[in-house]
DNA sequence: ACTTTTTTATTTGTCTGACATTTAAAAGTC
DNA sequence: GACTTTTAAATGTCAGACAAATAAAAAAGT
């Protein structure tokens, strides 16, 4: 059934891998039951703990799920899209942060996608997105609040923009990309952003929204996107003169 | 440095997690090395089975390297950008073969995105791309290709107008979307597709790219769109007929 | 006969201790 | 000084044990 070529290195990764194959080729379906730890190690001939490392790392993935006691074990989970969201904002952030990405970049990415979605959201939009935007267009305008909160309400913004588009999948796709840009844009927002002009250019996506023109979404997220990349590049040369 | 409250349940798991706050929160930084698996265990004052458990968790997420030997351990990585594609196409490839998502569905996404890369790929497509899809139309418009290898034609096909833009970030995004899709994409391919159309679509796009002009190439994806999604609907059909 | 309680078996979660293997650095040798 | 050998530290793996949870079977009580 699943193999194991004494090769090289790392009995559990190997073992990991030809659970994982099985699931990804269908030969194991949605909530079925592995076989008992005790089992897979005598499957496989290696010891209880070598296969318990396997399924974490699977676990890790969110690809079997464990229940202790009779009748428990490793089932094979199906992935929902909550986990597979939470997984892609973890990757995303990290490829982000650790790699050196320049905001313009990620920046560019971000409203490109965010784009992709905006004639579907005209297209669809319910009463409900607009009034959660509406919603959010209020809180930035309030003079009290604070960056944090200011950073949240955009990120719910942008977020049911996605929504509006009802296509789970592009939603889960720009979760991620919007997530991990959050630590990159509170950059930029704890210092020179000016709230008025995000207000304005959302409320015109809104309208936009409203009357169901998807070009003129086009254009505000455009020129939102423009503007965006324009003050990170004056608070990089800030940050260049400074040192 | 790192706590773990004696709440609820797997020891593995809150210790993993914990490790991952300090990796995402900048406490510990790529290429610095964690404390050995035994000082660890001495740390969160368990044994170290328990530690390896949440070390092969973390290692699945490419979030920790191991090495071996004297001067060895655990040692923060560097999520690379193939290290995070290869996540991203096995989160999203899962996602769409447990969740019954629409072929219309995923088909939409994929094109939404891929059309967000079509402006920026006009502007800055360099010759090696454009040769790239020449390439693999030509390969497409060859009799005697097996469908298999007509798909991996479309792939790299599409790869290659992502990779035009120039954007790593939407390269990693589109990546993913596109390889999850291939499976779905297969079961149409492999029934109804007019193998010359998809060609002469292709070689539309490849122009359009050519000449920089970027409404073209968008107009020319939506098309292909509507195709591929007309397809579907008629594949679907039939089957519902043959039932 | 039906409900409640108790027992039991199974399975994951965790621990202890040991040995194998790899690898870099220290020690020794020429 | 360059080369070889030894050593120590670390991960990889194993074996066996006990704890804890849990569902099903068995027993008890009404």
């Amino acid at each position: 059934m699943k193999i194991d070529p004494a090769s090289k290195s790392d009995l559990s990764a190997q073992i990991a891998a030809a659970i994982r194959d099985a699931i990804m080729q269908g030969d194991l379906i949605v909530d079925e039951r592995l076989p008992s730890e005790s089992e897979l190690a005598d499957q496989f001939r290696v010891s209880r703990p070598t296969v318990r490392e396997a399924l974490k790392r699977l676990a890790a993935q969110s690809l079997i799920r464990t229940q202790r006691g009779a009748s428990g074990g490793a089932f094979v989970n199906r992935l929902s899209y909550p986990d597979a969201y939470a997984q892609q904002i973890t990757t995303s952030t990290l490829l982000l942060s650790m790699n050196a990405v320049r905001f313009d970049t990620a920046c560019e990415a971000r409203y490109a996608l965010e784009r992709a979605c905006a004639g579907l959201a005209a297209e669809r939009r319910s009463p409900d997105h607009l009034a959660t935007m509406r919603a959010e267009i209020h809180r930035q305008s309030q003079p009290g609040l604070s960056d944090e909160a200011f950073c949240a309400s955009d990120v719910a913004f942008h977020r049911a923009l996605v929504d509006a588009a009802k296509n789970p999948v592009l939603s889960y796709q720009l979760a991620g990309a919007v997530e991990a840009m959050q630590p990159l844009m509170n950059i930029i927002t704890f210092t020179a952003r000016s709230r008025e002009r995000i207000v304005t250019l959302h409320t015109r996506i809104a309208d936009a929204l409203e009357a169901r023109d998807g070009r003129s979404v086009d254009l505000s997220l455009r020129e939102l996107a423009d503007y965006t990349v324009s003050l990170a590049d004056r608070v990089m040369q800030h940050r260049k003169q400074a040192s």
